[in-house]
DNA sequence: GTGGTCTAGACCACG
DNA sequence: GTGGTCTAGACCACC
């Protein structure tokens, strides 16, 4: 499991981690029935503490991403409750209204999106 | 200054200021050398703390995209710091992947894009 | 043996078995003298580890539901031990909380235990 | 705030309180709008430490029962999600299971369902 | 003042 | 082995 956290982040620790799961389950690369790594093991791997990384793996179990078992670990599910449309769209708002901010053109704009939205699932099986 | 706070929007309030300050910008809405209310204005339109908004204030004032000076109070400028292109794509990558765990297809996605960005600039004079 | 785990249940495995044979014994499926399987043939047929099954047995021995003999396998027992007053309601209270958040009325709720309470005895013989 | 936990109790204590204060918001003794006491005043007020308390308010908000919010404190919200029925019925399956082996009769257990309900909401405003 | 996050370390529950 | 809970204490972010 390749992983990377960025101190300089402003994201709390336990949440890039499991944002950067939802990344890999959303590009299918990571599929139903994947097994994840241990919450000790991932923890050593990132030299953080081993409650940030169950704090990650809660939030993504609450959104019902993964399922986690106790002497089994944790696994990927097919997500169940879907979240509503509007809460989907403010952090694209304002994801969008830095880009716009930062001089990119419309064009820019959305063949960045294309990028990002290729990056996303690039390597997938 | 139209301004709304969702108090079940999770971001903190200076932030929800800060970033439709930001929108408005960004639209056009507000344009160099236009000013903004003064701190204690606002404040009380909102009806938050003077802190908050001095905080959302500052943060503006950060990013290049304020000036603030005592007695004269604030106005829009042009930004003259350039974020880097990582800074403003890890948003842009979190708010997408939430679009495709959502179900919404590439296309759909692109859709949305192009529609949030008509808003961001829709009434601009 | 007719018994169903869920894997998405948050219940550990060794309570919703241990669960489910109550139901049966309430309910009057399973009466006094009546053989249990085998811890090895019921973790067979779940397919779970044997471990998990002797600990749901342990439970119903210790609750004096079950009387286990080495050599001889499990039967039902009646019931020696009563739990008091008070540990059996604060499951109940639970329970009900969470439907009166659910938004279900007082007539909703009775009619629903009433339902339940049918389920759990029906086909017994 | 009168909360009291249980050592004896099997549930973790972060669960204990949720649940309690679940029951003080379903009894209407805790109407929307109503302050909690912060997170330091009850973790005190109850022994315990600082980060239970803060779980089980985490929890409650994941619930939508409480907004919490930075320098403010937690208030009761309106719940805006529902649980679906399945999940509902569950717990209280259990409960009725463990009432009917402890030898209530059918009319014994709907009576105590009763006066369980009118528990729940006494003494509300 | 408020809550949020993280650490180090302990002990328990589960399979 | 796995994850879950709790503690004590620290530091940060918000209002």
């Amino acid at each position: 499991m390749l992983l990377r956290i960025d101190p300089s982040d402003r994201r709390p620790i336990y949440r890039q981690v499991a944002d950067e799961i939802k990344m890999l389950i959303a590009g299918g690369k990571l599929r139903e029935g994947a097994p994840l790594p241990s919450v000790r093991q991932l923890a050593s791997d990132l030299g953080v503490n081993l409650n940030t990384i169950a704090t990650a793996y809660r939030e993504l179990q609450d959104e019902g991403l993964i399922a986690v078992r106790h002497g089994s670990g944790a696994v990927v599910t097919s997500r169940t409750s879907q979240s509503s449309g509007a809460e989907l769209r403010q952090p694209l708002r304002t994801a969008l209204t830095e880009l716009v901010l930062g001089g990119l053109s419309r064009r820019e704009i959305l063949n960045l999106v294309s990028t990002e939205l290729n990056d996303l699932t690039k390597g997938a099986k």
